[in-house]
DNA sequence: CGTCTAGTTGATGGGAATCAACGTAAGTGG
DNA sequence: CCACTTACGTTGATTCCCATCAACTAGACG
C-alpha cells in the first residue's frame, strides 16, 4: 500500500491559515488558470474561490480518493498526470481515464466517489471542500454551467472510449491512445513529436482494455515499422499520417 | 434507409399551434414527470416548459438525431426505448446505451450530437429546441441542476460501461445488461422476473462489444443451466441469484 | 550485491470472431 | 392463397487475435 493523502495536507492545512494571501497569489499565477474550471471566475470570484481551496502536492502513487469513499473533497490539477480507476470485485482494474493540468477530478451523483484517483508520477493541485464548493456555486452559476459542460465533456471522451474498448483492435487502441494524448498536451502548449508516457504499460492496458505485453508488443511493433521511436518515458513520433491511419478514427 | 423524424413533427407542429391548452395537460399527466427531468420543476415552470415542449411519437427504427448533426432539440423520452450508438469511419458500429422513459438526450458541450439517437420500439417522446431550453434554465436554476446531475448520472453508466467492456468475459457482458436493464425498469415501475428486450441481438452485441452469435450463444447457454427462460421480445429470470453471480459485481 | 519493478520477447492456448447453414416469422406481390 | 423475399435468431465448424505462461534484461535502490 501507498501513503494517503491526508498526512501531506494536514500539514499544508496549518500552514495555509497563515497564508491566504499567499495561496490568493497562487491562484491569480495558476499557471492552468485558463484551461481549468477557474476561467469561468472573474477576478473577485477568484480571490473568493482561492479563499477555500488548498494547494496540494503529491508524490507519485498516492491515492487522491479512493472509489467508494465519501466525495467531500474535490480536485483540480495543476501539474502531472492522475490515474482515474474502478475495480471489479475480483480484483480486475479498469482504468477510466487520465486526468492533467486543468482537469477536474470528483463530482458524483450521489455522495461517494465513483473511481479512485491516484498520482502518476508529481502532481500539484488544488483541493476543495465539496460542501464548500457547493456554496460556492449558488453565488456563481458561471462556474455552475462550466462543471456542467466539463461534465458533458467527460461525458463525450467516455463515449469515444466505449468505442474503443468495444470495436477497436489492439493496435488500433495503442495507436489512438498515443494520439489523443498527443492532441491533449497540444492544447495544453506542449511540444508534438514527444509524446511523454509517464503511466507504466499496466496503466495503459487496463486503459486500453488489453495486457501488458500486448501495449509492448504493439509500441514494438510501431517502432518496428518506423512509424515511432521508444524513448524514456515516452514515445517519439516519427510518422504522424501511419500513426493516424492505424488508429481508423 | 428509415424515415426521419421531420415529416411527423411537422404536421404535430401545426397541430399543437391551436393545442397548447392539451400540451399542457400532458405535461401535468404525463406518466414519467417524476422520473424525469421535469420533476426539478414547481407547477408553473412545468406550464411554461410545457409550452416550448412539442409531443412526438415515433415509429420504431426511426432516426432522433444523428451523430454530427447541430444539436438544436433535445429530447426526454416519455415510453419506449432510444437505442444511442456512434459510428466508427469503416461502418462499425458500438451501441453507447439505451434511452429508457424519463431519460434526456441530447445535450453536448458543443453544437453537434456526439452520437445517433434512434427508436427501437414504438416511441413517445417530448421535443425541445436547445436554444428555448437554455433560455428557459437562465430562470430556472433547479432544472439547471437536475440537467447537471443527470449528465453526471451518465457519465457514472458509462465508467461501469467501460469496466464492463474493457474487463469483463462474454457471459458476464450479458448477465450484466441483464441485471442492469431489470434494475432500470423496476425504478420505472415494471414487473421484475420478465425482463423486456425489444432491441435485436445485434444491437445488444453492440451494446456489449461481443457479436450476435455470441449473445445468441450465451442466452441459450443461460437458458440450457435454467437461469433464464427464452421468451419472445426478453427473457424470464429463473434463478435471479446464479445469473447476478454470473455478472460479477 | 541482491532484490524488486518495469519492460520486452517468445511459446502456447483459449475465448470469441468469423464463416456457414438452417429455421422461423413477417411481409410482399403475383 | 401461396411462392418469394427479407430480417432475425440459433447452432455448428473453423480460425485467429490476444491472453496466458514463461524467460530474460535493464535500471533503481537500500
Amino acid at each position: 500500500m501507498h501513503g494517503t493523502l491526508t498526512a501531506h495536507t494536514e500539514a499544508r492545512d496549518l500552514a495555509r491559515m497563515n497564508l491566504s494571501a499567499v495561496t490568493r497569489q497562487q491562484c491569480a499565477s495558476c499557471p492552468v488558470r485558463s484551461k481549468s474550471i477557474c476561467a469561468a471566475l472573474c477576478e473577485t470570484d477568484l480571490a473568493a474561490l482561492s479563499r477555500i481551496s488548498h494547494p496540494v502536492r503529491l508524490q507519485p502513487k498516492v491515492t487522491l480518493v479512493e472509489e467508494g469513499d465519501s466525495a467531500d473533497e474535490v480536485f483540480s490539477i495543476v501539474s502531472g498526470t492522475v490515474l482515474l480507476s474502478k475495480l471489479l470485485s475480483d480484483g480486475r482494474r479498469q482504468v477510466i481515464g487520465f486526468a492533467l493540468p486543468g482537469d477536474f477530478i470528483g463530482l458524483s451523483v450521489n455522495d461517494a466517489h465513483a473511481f479512485t484517483a491516484q498520482s502518476v508520477d508529481e502532481v500539484k493541485a488544488c483541493r476543495v471542500g465539496r460542501q464548500a464548493l457547493e456554496e460556492f456555486m449558488e453565488h456563481a452559476p458561471a462556474l455552475a454551467r462550466r462543471l456542467h459542460q466539463n461534465a458533458c465533456h467527460d461525458l463525450a471522451i467516455a463515449q469515444d472510449h466505449m468505442v474503443l474498448l468495444g470495436k477497436k483492435s489492439a493496435s488500433e487502441r495503442v495507436a489512438t491512445f498515443l494520439l489523443d494524448h498527443r492532441s491533449r498536451w497540444e492544447k495544453l502548449g506542449g511540444a508534438s513529436v514527444r509524446i511523454d508516457l509517464p503511466m507504466t504499460r499496466q496503466d495503459m492496458g487496463d486503459y486500453l482494455g488489453v495486457t501488458v505485453e500486448t501495449v509492448s508488443r504493439t509500441l514494438s511493433g510501431f517502432a518496428r515499422e518506423g512509424v515511432l521511436m521508444l524513448i524514456p518515458d515516452g514515445v517519439r513520433v516519427l510518422d504522424l499520417e501511419r500513426l493516424q491511419a492505424a488508429a481508423q478514427g
